[in-house]
DNA sequence: CGGATCTACGAACAGTGTTCTACGTCACTA
DNA sequence: TAGTGACGTAGAACACTGTTCGTAGATCCG
C-alpha cells in the first residue's frame, strides 16, 4: 500500500508512521511525458511564485502547469494548506548551516537569516505561508536546530538563545512578506503612483501639524536602502543576546 | 457632490482632496432601520473578526450582518483591501499615545507596543491585513508618531529611532499573526491533537539524532508564556538602543 | 486470465470579490 | 407645484477559488 498524502504529511511532522515504499505505480495516461509526482507539483509552484508571486499560486495554476486538472494533485497532496506546508520545507532545506564556530556566532547567525531573507524575496509572497505552516515541520526544525547551535557555542544560554530563535526567525518572516507586498503594490500601481524617496518626502512635509516629528525627522524616516534596515534590526537583537 | 469612495481613501492618505461635506442623503429604502454607512460597515466587520476571526470576514458576511447585498457595500467602501485598511486604522485610532516622559521611555514604547498587540489579538488574524496595508495610512503614522516622541525624549539618536519603529510595528504584527494562527489551528483540530506541553516534550524526544540540540534543551525551547516571549524580544530590541 | 488497486481526470458544488444595470427615492430648480 | 437629475439600494451575473465525487483506465498480484 502506498502512502497516502496525508501520511507523508504526517512523516514530515514525525508521527511515528512506517517507511514509506516510493511504489512508483504509473496511471492510466501510460503515455503522459512526466507522471505527476510531489516534487514535480513543488517544482511547478515553486515556478509559478517566482514569476508571479504568491497571490498568483492556485491549485487550477499548478494543474494547468502540469496539464492536468485540478483534482489529479489531491492524490499527491491534502490541501492547498499542505503544499504551502510543502514549499517552505523545501526552502528551508536549501539553507546551509555553517558549522558553528565561538568567535563567529554573530556573523554565522547573521548569515543564516540572510539566506532566509533571500530566499523568501526570491519568491515573493510566500512568507506569508511560513506564518501559517506548523513549526513541527522536520525542514523548519532543522534550520531552528542550526541556529541554536550556532548561539550555544556562541556561549548564549540556552533559555535566551531558544527565544531569540524564534524572534529571529518571526522577525524575517514578517520583514520579507512586508518587502514581498510593498513591491506588489508598487509594481501593480499603473506607474505615476511610483513613489520616489523625494515624493515621500514632499507628502511627509504636508502632513498637519499634529505630526511635528514625522515632519522634521522625514529625512530619517525615509532613509536608508531596505536591506539596511534589515541589517540594523538583526544587530539590535544580536546586541541584546550578549 | 458627495464624495465617492475612491475619495475617502485619498483623503485617508493625505492627497489633497477638497473637504468632504456629509451629505447624509437617504437612499430608496427609506423605511430601513439604519442607512448603510462606512462606520456601520465597519462596526459589523469588526464584530465578525472578533467572533469568528478574519478569515470568516468576507463581503457577503458583512453585507447579511447589515441586511443587505454585497454590491451595496461598494458605494462606501472601494475594495476588501480598502475595508482591511479601514479597520486597521480604526484600530490604531484607539491606540492611547502617553505624553512622553524621558525618564520612562522604556515603559512608554512597551505600553504602545502592548496595546497594539491586545488590539491585534481582540480581531484574531487582522494583522495579516497590516502587513498589506500600506503605511501612508494617517491612522497608523499617529502611532509612528507618538513612538518617534517617545523614543526622541528618552534620547535616541533619530535615525535610530526611526529604524526601531518600524522593527518594532513589524514584530507585534507579526507575533500578533502567529499566535493567532496558532490559536485557530489548535481550535480546528478536533481535539486529540491538542499538543500540550508534555505532548510537544515528548515529540522533542522523538527527534531523529541529527537533532541532538533541540532534544537536549527541549525544556527551554518549549518554556514560557507567549507574552513572555513577547516581553522577551520587546527588551532585547530595548536594550539595543541605549 | 481475473480481480484488486491505484492514478488520472471531468464535472460539479459552495464559496469568494467585483461589476453591471435597473429601480426608487430624495433634494433642488423652473 | 411639477419636473429633473443625482444618488444610494439591490438583484443578477461573471470569473475566479479550493475541494469532492464518481468514473475510466492502466498496472500489479494471485
Amino acid at each position: 500500500m502506498s502512502p497516502t498524502p496525508q501520511e507523508r504529511r504526517a512523516a514530515r511532522h514525525q508521527l511515528g508512521t512506517g517507511p514509506d515504499a516510493p511504489a512508483a505505480r504509473r496511471g492510466p495516461s501510460g503515455g503522459r511525458k512526466k507522471p505527476i509526482t510531489v516534487d514535480a507539483i513543488i517544482a511547478s509552484a515553486f515556478g509559478i511564485v517566482e514569476a508571479e508571486g504568491y497571490e498568483a499560486l492556485t491549485m487550477r495554476r499548478v494543474a494547468a502547469a502540469l496539464e492536468t486538472g485540478p483534482s489529479s494533485l489531491y492524490a499527491h497532496v491534502v490541501n492547498k494548506e499542505d503544499l504551502d506546508e510543502l514549499l517552505i520545507g523545501r526552502l528551508c532545506a536549501e539553507i546551509e548551516l555553517p558549522e558553528p564556530d565561538p568567535d563567529r556566532w554573530r556573523q554565522q547567525i547573521t548569515g543564516v537569516c540572510t539566506q532566509l531573507r533571500d530566499q523568501y524575496l526570491r519568491y515573493p509572497g510566500i512568507s506569508r505561508a511560513a506564518f501559517a505552516s506548523a513549526p513541527s515541520n522536520l525542514d523548519t526544525l532543522r534550520v531552528g536546530e542550526g541556529m541554536l547551535a550556532i548561539l550555544l557555542a556562541g556561549g548564549i544560554a540556552p533559555q535566551t538563545a531558544a527565544w531569540a530563535i524564534d524572534s529571529l526567525m518571526l522577525y524575517v518572516g514578517a520583514y520579507s512578506l512586508e518587502v514581498s507586498l510593498a513591491n506588489r503594490r508598487l509594481a501593480r500601481s499603473d506607474e505615476e503612483w511610483v513613489v520616489g524617496r523625494d515624493e515621500l518626502l514632499r507628502r511627509f512635509a504636508a502632513l498637519p501639524d499634529t505630526f511635528p516629528n514625522s515632519k522634521r525627522y522625514a529625512a530619517e524616516l525615509t532613509a536608508g536602502t531596505l536591506h539596511d534596515r534589515f541589517d540594523f534590526t538583526l544587530g539590535l537583537m544580536l546586541d541584546g543576546l550578549g
